[in-house]
DNA sequence: CCTACCGATCGGTAGG
DNA sequence: CCTACCGATCGGTAGG
């Protein structure tokens, strides 16, 4: 993310991918126009066509350079936490500092299931499958007490927990009753915990 | 939903949200063409606008109509079991079948946060609200020996278990490890479970 | 409820 | 990388 943008051309084609991530986070795919992206990334529609084919391709490149799996994976391999109950409070408590008061970074993965069909999962998914094993394995690498469910099945439901833990804020946020909101996060995790180890 | 349906205009209404909500559905809201829905309800684009002044009021009266949470909770409400696990596992099934192989369904709910900001979320909420406190009601009816969680946060953790349960399971479908789909659903009801109920 | 149309905007391109 | 343009399609309407 962070890297050296050298030449000219890489800096344009950066300003592209940023004006286009603002806004299909913010409209979706079909609603942003490639004009618009132009205005954002500062040249002229024309421009746009130097640096890729199509608007598809814009959105392809974002799948596969900045989804959010790119922030929620490291963060979760890099936790610290000796028993399992640390490491997931410790997990759940980075990710909130990482996608902070961001949640709409998430809806990039919900274009992908209402504009698009999921048709590109099986490209990212490529993309991603080499991070799972190590991050199953990150998981039972705690001192655990665990009940008998396979990690995989385990780390789905984590990553599952945190997304429906944002999509319930997002979908009825303001109007949400108080007593649905208080400390919901803390409660999702705690419901988490307890599913997943055995009591003493 | 199974109401009479009697004068011609009714039909005509009913035939273009149909066509509207299977292509929402399918494409999303933007790349939704008011000549396809007016193909798919079986008239002329300007016939249309007899029973809808735009396109987003087609939306909208879908949004109150047939939004998922129409198949949810009457399902939670109604369902069967003494003790908050027979509850909980009979209520997780009855939403299986109802929802059964179309999770598709669900796209309608994220359609509302991608392509429109959540923008209608208020007055679809005023919708739902009075159905929240019977099924709290509902759920600490059962004999139960519950964590202190707050009941509402108890209903938001279910319906967010399903959710994700759904997405989960669509974002990764035919490419996820075998080991992350094998009884996924009854690991992440037992998870739940395990995460409300208090231990003998 | 259809036909025939409106202005606006879309993704994309040629040519320089 | 911009200017000026293309054909296609968009949501919506007038008039009958």
């Amino acid at each position: 993310m962070s890297e050296e943008i050298s030449t000219k051309g890489e800096r344009t084609r950066h300003a592209i991918l940023d004006a286009a991530y603002r806004l299909f986070i913010e409209q979706g795919y079909h609603a942003t126009s490639m004009r618009r992206i132009a205005d954002g990334a500062g040249l002229a529609l024309g421009g746009i066509y130097n640096h890729f084919p199509s608007k598809e391709d814009i959105y392809t490149a974002l799948l596969l350079e900045r989804h959010p799996y790119h922030k929620i994976l490291p963060v979760l391999q890099s936790a610290d936490g000796k028993t399992t109950e640390e490491y997931i409070r410790n997990a759940a408590n980075a990710l909130i500092n990482e996608l902070g008061g961001h949640p709409e970074i998430l809806n990039f993965a919900l274009i992908e299931i209402v504009e698009f069909e999921a048709r590109h999962t099986s490209m990212l998914f490529a993309n991603i499958f080499p991070q799972i094993l190590p991050l199953t394995r990150r998981i039972a690498d705690t001192q655990n007490n665990l009940r008998s469910i396979p990690l995989p099945v385990i780390l789905r439901a984590f990553l599952g927990m945190f997304f429906s833990y944002y999509i319930t804020d997002i979908l009825i946020a303001s109007v949400m009753p108080a007593e649905m909101r208080r400390n919901a996060l803390d409660h999702f995790v705690d419901i988490f915990l307890h599913g997943i180890i055995k009591p003493e």
